[in-house]
DNA sequence: TTAAAAACTAAGCAAGTGCTTAGATAAATT
DNA sequence: AATTTATCTAAGCACTTGCTTAGTTTTTAA
């Protein structure tokens, strides 16, 4: 064996994450990364291969950090009620760890709407089917929705949820209460 | 006098504004205008002083694409039927003209939620703070509604149109379609 | 104690960024 | 026709970008 690193791959990934978070990708460059992560360049591209590399990985950490949201989601058993709650949950994250807004994954999915990064759009496909497969389930608790409506209502509350997103980076705390309780009284 | 010049500026702008549009601001750069506006970078920096003085114009050209459809909603007298009827229009006019997607001016408000540039952001304000004013004027010809409800509605309908903006550009017409009716069905 | 392996520092690369400038070209006025 | 004035071309400025590399330092195992 040899030396060992200096720093441990999960902490520094956790302060990349939030300077993407912050900046979007473009606007992020690797001199800014090797500050805010405390390592060398040479030390980025030995760990994570390329910017892109620290960007995916920022990703995955924000999934895992967002995980137990998710998680009570999944198994709260109060149909259209729980997503409502979810909503007001994934707004409350934003804002709170060191002043990050709206949400990380839609806001690279904004970044990315035009982009010809097919990894990166992937990563943020699935991960918006995920939720919408998560909303459907919820949706199913209530026997007197017929298939269709349940579709059009997963779709409407994607839409909402990043819209929400979006709203929360500038909007008033009390703007936003409004636009989620107008959004599910029509449900 | 002296030589003239050799191109329109309000037609090099219109093609300075598709290429913002497509790209956002930070991922247009000064040579790819160049090459789309089919003039030198000299003339560029001749006719409009530098990089957010070509974006500058291309937010007003596009306010006067779009005014006949403001105007149109503005001076129609049915109330919220005339918003989502305007909510509509503004799907349909992105995708049309040369392949654009979502809202010049919503793509724009995203980028530049994190930004610090106080000119662009003005505009973007402007425009939001004068589609809510309209929202509420349509709002008001509905005596049933209260003052309070009128402000939560048109703050709601304003998220609206900018979730809405942002799923254009990658939602198929019948989820689009199907936001719309849901975001309309209650008020 | 020495040799090997991995992680460190820091300088440097080519390419791209917004913007400028020197000099050639063209058109209107005298 | 000559002069003036504004436009053009194209080269170049300093700086930033993502990424690499040469060379040093540290750690473990033989």
């Amino acid at each position: 064996m040899a030396r060992q690193k200096e720093y441990i791959e999960d902490e520094v990934i956790e302060k990349a994450m939030r300077l993407f978070w912050r900046n979007g990708y473009e606007n992020t460059s690797v001199r800014m990364l090797e500050k805010e992560m405390g390592i060398n360049q040479f030390s980025i591209y030995a760990s994570f291969g390329n910017k892109q590399g620290v960007f995916l990985e920022s990703l995955k950490c924000y999934k895992k950090n967002t995980k137990e949201m998710f998680e009570n989601l999944i198994k709260s058993n109060n149909g259209v009620e729980d997503i409502k709650e979810f909503f007001y949950n994934s707004v409350k994250v934003s804002g709170f760890r060191g002043n990050q807004k709206g949400c990380f994954v839609t806001n690279t999915y904004n970044e990315f709407a035009e982009s010809e990064d097919v990894v990166i759009k992937e990563q943020i496909a699935s991960f918006m089917n995920n939720l919408k497969e998560i909303f459907i389930e919820k949706l199913k608790m209530d026997p007197t929705k017929d298939e269709e409506t349940i579709l059009k209502q997963a779709n409407y509350l994607v839409l909402a949820k990043h819209g929400l997103a979006a709203a929360s980076r500038v909007n008033t705390e009390q703007e936003i209460k409004d636009y989620i309780e107008m959004t599910f009284k029509n449900l």
